[in-house]
This record gives C-alpha cells, structure tokens and sequence, in this order.
DNA sequence: TTTTTTTTGGTACAAAATACAATAAGTAAA
DNA sequence: TTTACTTATTGTATTTTGTACCAAAAAAAA
C-alpha cells in the first residue's frame, strides 16, 4: 500500500471524538423517515401521488407519501412498504433520490428523510389499494398545489429533475408504460417528460438501433388508423450488453 | 387541478399511523452520521483519503473519515466539518452520494450515514491540518486494504462509480487540479478517473471547443521538453452557458 | 374506391467523432 | 552551433452519427 502522505493528528474540533466514548441518549435522538415520490404516467400526462394530510402537522396540506421508518426497518424496505401500501405493487422500480436533513425541517422534532422515487404503470396497480390521511391522488405535474407540506416542493423538484436526467441515461421510461407499448407512445413519453419534441423517424431510429427492445407479433387494437406494431423492453438484453460497455443515451 | 384516479383509503397496514400519534421515544432512537469520500489527484493517480481507527468499534480498521451529526446540525454542516477538520480546507467541492440505513451496518446501535464526495487539490491544502484516530493517509484507490470498517468497501465504491459519472457530465476534473494546468495534465486526470485513453489532438479539441478554459499568458516551467501552455478553469463563464442550455459531456 | 391518418423506410445533408500525419518549440548532449 | 530527442500543437482526411425531410405503405372508415 502505498502512503504518500500523512496528515497528523493535531485537531483543535471540540468534534473529533471517537463515537464510543460520547453517552448515546445525546446522539440516538434522530427520528428518520422516507417520502416518496411516485411518478406515473396517463395519456400523455406526467403525474405524481400525492395524499392530502388529516392530520396535524400540516392538516389539510398537500404532501408527499412518507412514513418514519421502525427502529428495526431497513430503510429500502420501508420505502418498499409505503409504496405497497400505497399501490398495491411490491416490485416498483424505486431508487434513492437525496437525504434531507435540515435542523427544522420537521416541527415535531430532528427528523431526517430520505427521498425516493418510483415509478409506476397507472393501468397496472390496482387503485383501491390503500392510503394515509384523507386520501391518495394523481396530480399533474404541472398542477402541484404549491406549497406542500414540510420540504416537499424541494423534494418533489430535485426528484424530478433526476428523473428527468435518468430517463436520458437509464432506460427507466418502459416502467411507465405497459409490457407492451408502441414506439409512438414512447416517444410521447418521452416528449411528456422532457418538455421536447423529438422527430418522429429519428426517434424510432435512435431506439431501434439500441437493439433492446423485441418486436411483438401484435399490432395496436381499436385504433381508426393504421395500427402500429407493439414491442416490449428486454431487460436481460440491456444488461448483457451493458455489462459489455454499451450505454443507454436518450 | 385535475384528479384522474383516487386512491381511497382501506389500508391494512399496521403502519398507517400519522406521526403525531405515534409516542417519539420509540422513533427518536436513531443516530445518524456522515462519511466523507475524499479524492484527492497526484502525480496521475487518483488517491482516497482513509483512517486508521484507533478506538472500537473496528479498532485497527482501515476507515472512511466520518462523525455523528450533532442533534442540532445540519446534516451538510457536518460534512462541511468533518471536511474542514480533515484538510484545513472549508470550501471543498462536495456532494452526496447516498443514505446507508441497514438495521445492523452499526453495532453500536441503530445508525444510519450519508455518503458525501469531496474532491480535493492535494498540493494545495494543508496536510497539517487534522484527524481522527491513529492517522489520516492518502491511499491509492488501486491498493486500498480491503475490508473497510462497516459498510465503507460499498460506500467507497459507489462514491466512487459517482464520481466517474460526474466527471463525464459536470466539469468537476478541475477540483483535482491545481489552478492552472495544461491540457496534457487534464488529459492524464481524465486517464486516471476513468481507466480509459484518449487520442490527444482530439481530446484537446473537444475542451477546447466547450470555451470554459482560459488561455494563460504563461507556460510550463522546469520541463525537460517544450512547455505546454497553462490554462484556467472558467466557472462563470460554465454557469452562464450552462444556464444556457449547455451540457458539460467528457 | 377514396379519404384520412399514422406507420415505416429511405435519402441527402450537416455536424461531430476519430485517426493519423506534420510541424513547432523547447531541452540536452555532441 | 548543431543535432537528437521529447512533447506540444496544428491540420487534414475519413468515418460515424445526428438531423431534416420526403414519400410509400398499411389499415380503417366513409
């Protein structure tokens, strides 16, 4: 191992303590909670759970699902739980977004959260699933009732934003949809979530060329024109040939 | 506002509880922390900042720097500390990089961490200045002696997969690099961080013509060879054409 | 059969990425 | 002073990729 160089131990922060030896009733005072943010997508319109709160603090306000997490949780799995909760579905794509811990985020104490964001296929889940508060709904994203509760505009903007960065650079947008979808409808995904419009024939170039997704033997159904031809996302596709270096971009 | 799908509420869940009424003393049990992934660049080698425990638990461990966050701080102040105790320097680049909140990743109770990078300008900060335990080295990240305490062998990894993919799409390299630099010296950063060569008229040409450098009136000195001219990072000018639309990509 | 609408395939051009050759500017040794 | 050597810098030719746009094909409905 190589050590080129060494800093010495010459501290003056009255910090620099070694965990043990602070009493813990003075550390283990954190409550920590999770808010997600769980994005779907209907007709062409980028959409966001959000539940109206029937309880103090915050009565009557807008907010993000979120719930603290037990002192036995893991905090994946308690994201996991309120989505379930919330949708129905335990296997939602979900990933971490920030930690926000600001001193007086939360009145009722030092609660730190952790923000999530998943993403959700509106016809798939069932709706009746469950809820907090005085109920659960979808609000266009361009209709939040600002301002929600706690941090939550901050929380719901920098989800957002890196939505709207992964979706460039992951292929997260078939979460969206259904299994089987057109590459009509997944260019106005796209256009939906990136507030762009993309040529038709070059879209279809671009995404064909990737060789992920499978041409289906169906065609669209109930439709007054001609119907265009459904295809599905091969997951395992993309990871082999991610694992060999290719790179999803837009 | 428009509210296509209401989820009404009929949970089952034991944890569909308001906050309010639930009693704090079995919530407020958590503590939380901060560990700090310091990069620093020297001499075409891409180094990380670790140190040597001197107290339990993992007492002799290899280390990523970190503290408990004060019930009354800011968890961004924190890290801020920590970083400024470690090098002297208080206005390091800085990010997080993930939340770590596993029942059992601490066994002195139930805590959970976030993850911050930091890049650092080795030659420029003063290696005097702090530390905790028995000592701070910097350590290739080729050699680092694996395991780390606790959970820091994935910390470190993922901050460093980070780090990877900010240096191709945010024009971060230069927090390695001492004020003025040549191409050449970008060029080998570039090298180092990503395990991958470039052809160098053409890596030129591409920085270049992104216009965020400075052309110094100076060059090189006590080279052994024609001297390379000296450039400057221009952060304004990147903030005005970012605000633009530009996208910084490697 | 005709009209309408959308899919689908193709082409022509511009821009960017890449490979590689040539020249310039300095040091160091003969 | 010359020559060899090393690296910086410029230039050019080629390939690849991105973009704009056109037109045929397919299906449904009138």
């Amino acid at each position: 191992m190589e050590e080129d160089i060494i800093l010495e131990y010459s501290t003056k922060s009255q910090y620099a303590v070694p965990y043990y030896e602070i009493p813990f009733e003075r550390f283990f005072q954190f409550g920590f909670s999770v808010d997600c943010v769980v994005f779907g997508y209907h007709d062409s319109r980028l959409k966001v759970l959000l539940i109206r709160r029937g309880a103090k603090p915050y009565e009557g306000s807008w907010a993000l699902p979120g719930d603290l997490v037990y002192p036995n949780e893991d905090i994946e799995l308690a994201a996991k739980r309120i989505l379930q909760d919330l949708t129905g579905v335990s296997n939602l794509y979900m990933e971490q977004t920030k930690v926000y811990g600001n001193v007086n985020r939360h009145p009722a104490g030092r609660v730190i959260t952790a923000g999530y964001y998943a993403l959700v296929d509106i016809e798939k889940h069932d709706p009746h699933a469950a809820g907090w508060a005085e109920g659960v709904y979808w609000v266009d994203i361009n209709d939040i009732p600002r301002p929600l509760a706690f941090d939550h505009d901050n929380i719901f903007d920098e989800a957002l934003a890196i939505l709207q960065h992964s979706i460039r650079h992951k292929p997260v947008g078939f979460e969206l949809l259904p299994e089987k979808f057109t590459l009509g409808e997944l260019q106005k995904l796209y256009e939906a979530l990136l507030n762009q419009e993309f040529d038709k024939a070059n879209f279809r170039k671009k995404i064909l060329a990737m060789n992920l997704l499978t041409e289906l033997k169906e065609v669209q159904k109930q439709v007054k024109h001609r119907p265009a031809k459904l295809y599905s996302f091969d997951l395992n596709r993309y990871k082999e040939l991610n694992s060999k270096g290719f790179s999803f971009e837009l």
